[in-house]
DNA sequence: TATTTTAACTAATGATATTAGTTAAATCAA
DNA sequence: TTGATTTAACTAATATCATTAGTTAAAATA
C-alpha cells in the first residue's frame, strides 16, 4: 500500500518540533496529535520515543531548562558584579520572550521532584550562586538572595508573558531598576567587584 | 423516569466547587466532567451557567483575583510603610499556599486582556501603589516599584508551588529578607513612615 | 391560571490520549 | 553476505473529553 518510509526521527528533532509548536501556539497545543502531524507521523508512533504526554512534558522541560541555562551562562562570560547579574537577568527575560512556550514548559514538568529535572535546574541555581558571590553574603544570606533573584526573574517573565504589565512603561527599564534595587538592598551597597 | 430535581445551582456555588477541585486536584483537573460530577449534574447542564470551559476559566480567574485582593486588603489594614508591604506580601504568599489551584487560575484566564479580568487585577495594582506610596517615589519610579513587588510575589509563590525551592531554608524568612532588600533598594533607606 | 424563562436532561459528534498488536525497515552478528 | 534482532513506523480499538442540538419539566412571572 502506502510506503512507510521510516523517517528515523530522533528525540532532538522531536523536541525541537515540540518547542516550535509551544512557542507558536502555546503549550496547551503541544498535543501528540499536533506534534505527530507536524512530524508527518501518526500519534501512536511517538510512544516509541517517549512515554506518552507526561514523558514529552518532562523531556521538553529539561530541554528548555538546558537552553535557558546556556543563554544565562553565555551572558555571564567576561562580566562580574552588578554587570553580571544584569546581563544574566536580561538573558533570562529575553529567553522567555523569544521562547514563551519553551519557557512555560520549563516549569511544567509532571513531577518537579524528578531527579533529571532537578539536576537540570540545579545548574541554573549554581550559576546564580556564583554570580551573587561577588556580594560576599554570609552564610544563608546567599541562599536567600538566590531565591530572591529567581523570584524576580521568573515573576517578571511570567507576568510579562501573561500580559500582567499594562502600564505604558518600558519593560527593560523596569527590569534593570528592579534588579539594581534588589542588589543594593542585599549588599548594603558594597559589591566586591569593580563596576 | 428518574426525577430531575432542578437543583437550582447558582454561579457562586459552582465557582466554589471549581475552586475546591482546583486546590485539591490541580487546575488541569477542573474539567466540566469532574465539576459536573461533584455538583451532581451532567456536563452539558453547566452550559446554562457559563460559556464552556473558557467561560469557566475566566470566571474562576476573576473569582480568584477577588479572593486574593480581599486577603491583601485585609492585611493592609492598620499598618503602613515596610510593615504594610510585609503584611500584604505574606498575605499574598499565604493565599497562594492555601489555594494553589485558585491562585493558578488567577493567571490562567483565556484572554488576559478581557475587561472584566483587567478590572479585577487593577484593584491589586492600586493596592500595591498605595502601600508603596510611603516610599515617596518620584514619577515613574513608583510604577517600576509596583512591577518589582508583583514580580517578587508572583515569582516566589509560583516557584514555591512548583517545588522550585529545594534548599533546607525557611521560606517565610526568605520572603521577608527579599522584600526588605527590595524596599531598601528602592527607597535608598528612607520610607516616609515610622516603623 | 397561563405564559415565559430557566435549568436540568438525552443523544450525538469530534478530538484527544492511550493500548494492543502488526509490519517492515534498519542494524548488527555470524 | 545472510540471518536474527531491534527499531520505528503503522492500523484498529477504547475511553475520556468538550461541545452542540434539541427536549422537558420546574420555577418564575404576568
Amino acid at each position: 500500500m502506502s510506503p512507510r518510509p521510516k523517517i528515523g526521527l530522533d528525540l532532538t528533532t522531536i523536541l525541537e518540533a515540540a518547542g516550535v509548536l509551544a512557542d507558536q501556539l502555546g503549550i496547551q497545543e503541544v498535543t501528540l496529535a499536533n506534534l505527530a502531524k507536524n512530524l508527518g507521523i501518526r500519534p501512536p508512533s511517538l510512544y516509541n520515543h517517549f512515554d506518552g504526554l507526561p514523558g514529552l512534558r518532562k523531556k521538553l522541560a529539561i530541554y528548555g531548562i538546558d537552553k535557558l541555562y546556556s543563554r544565562m551562562a553565555d551572558a555571564a562570560i567576561g562580566v562580574s558584579g552588578t554587570e553580571a547579574v544584569l546581563a544574566v537577568s536580561q538573558a533570562y527575560v529575553n529567553f522567555a520572550r523569544e521562547h514563551p512556550g519553551i519557557y512555560e514548559a520549563t516549569l511544567l514538568a509532571p513531577d518537579p521532584e524528578d531527579v533529571d529535572v532537578q539536576q537540570a535546574g540545579a545548574k541554573i541555581v549554581d550559576l546564580s550562586v556564583r554570580i551573587l558571590q561577588a556580594y560576599r553574603l554570609e552564610g544563608e544570606s546567599a541562599l536567600h538572595a538566590v531565591r530572591g533573584l529567581r523570584s524576580i526573574l521568573h515573576g517578571f517573565s511570567s507576568l510579562e508573558q501573561r500580559g500582567g504589565f499594562k502600564m505604558a512603561l518600558d519593560l527593560d527599564e523596569s527590569l534593570v531598576i528592579i534588579i539594581k534595587a534588589f542588589l543594593a538592598g542585599i549588599a548594603g551597597d558594597s559589591p566586591t567587584t569593580t563596576d
